[in-house]
DNA sequence: CCTATTTCAGATGGACTGAGATAC
DNA sequence: CGTATCTCAGTCAATCTGAAATAG
């Protein structure tokens, strides 16, 4: 039953490029499992949040928000609009834009996502306490946004 | 030259599986830039330590030890046998299996390596005080140990 | 017979680029 | 005219699967 377990080489064990990423693959790997449920992937949520948040928007600035390629909100707002969850027309004020905007059973599988997503988090911070979990949430947030001003 | 920024929605901005995966991005930009000046790639770097510190090697153990897929090894051990960081003979004692061994040059790869992967670092956790990057560490660590587990 | 190793061929989803059509 | 938006086609590296060939 015991495995023998293969040694991880000392400079990758505490490389912090590589630690964040192994981090991340887990982390990837739990909240598509969550999303699965009803079908969906990482993109329709963070577009779904964006619209509830902040309303009705064009996809350019759907993609400002939430970091989506162009290219990508795309194909994610067909999927979402093909389901109901959103819908697209154009904007009368500038006709080079739709406008796309959550509807109520939007709003509902939003909820639930957010129960699924809530879940995903809870299995992938599982050996951290409370408190632990704010400080990883603030030191990642620190760096992200050091980064993103780079 | 002050540029408007979008605001993040809220969902999205504290969840930590999103958090996680952009700093994750920033680090492989960080490592990969570093990585191009002699021309390789993370995996070439995770085999030389392998290498570097266990020793010759078939395919199969370097896998078990760095995490990287079998197919990939393949591709990776041939670019750094081309560029003469490592040799591979067969083996005489399980005539299945390649020893992957490194060269003097492959060591000195890895030493120049090990600069450029610490000034990625440096970039990456710039905001952050020497016992923070060290909480930072730690917090991963657990986590990444944790899922390794499950 | 079943398992382990190496290798190739290809699928997969995610991030991104270029270009065209349309409109400001 | 230059810029912004939407869309499609397609590239790219990273991850992984299936299957064949060989050997334990």
């Amino acid at each position: 039953m015991e495995r023998a377990e293969d040694p991880i080489p000392r400079r990758l064990r505490v490389l912090p490029s590589r630690l964040v990423n192994q981090v991340a693959t887990s982390a990837n790997r739990l909240v598509d499992q969550a999303l699965a449920e009803p079908g969906l992937r990482r993109h329709h949520y963070s577009l779904l949040a964006a619209l509830e948040e902040f309303g009705p928007a064009s996809q350019a600035a759907l993609g400002r928000r939430t970091g989506i390629d162009r290219s990508d909100i795309v194909a994610a707002v067909n999927e979402l609009a093909g389901r109901g969850l959103v819908e697209r027309s154009p904007d009368p004020d500038d006709r080079r834009r739709n406008v796309v905007t959550v509807t109520p059973a939007g709003v509902r599988q939003l909820e639930e996502l957010d129960r699924l997503l809530a879940g995903a988090q809870e299995e992938l911070l599982a050996s951290l306490t409370g408190a632990e979990r704010e400080q990883l949430v603030g030191l990642l947030t620190r760096v992200a946004d050091h980064q993103r001003s780079q």
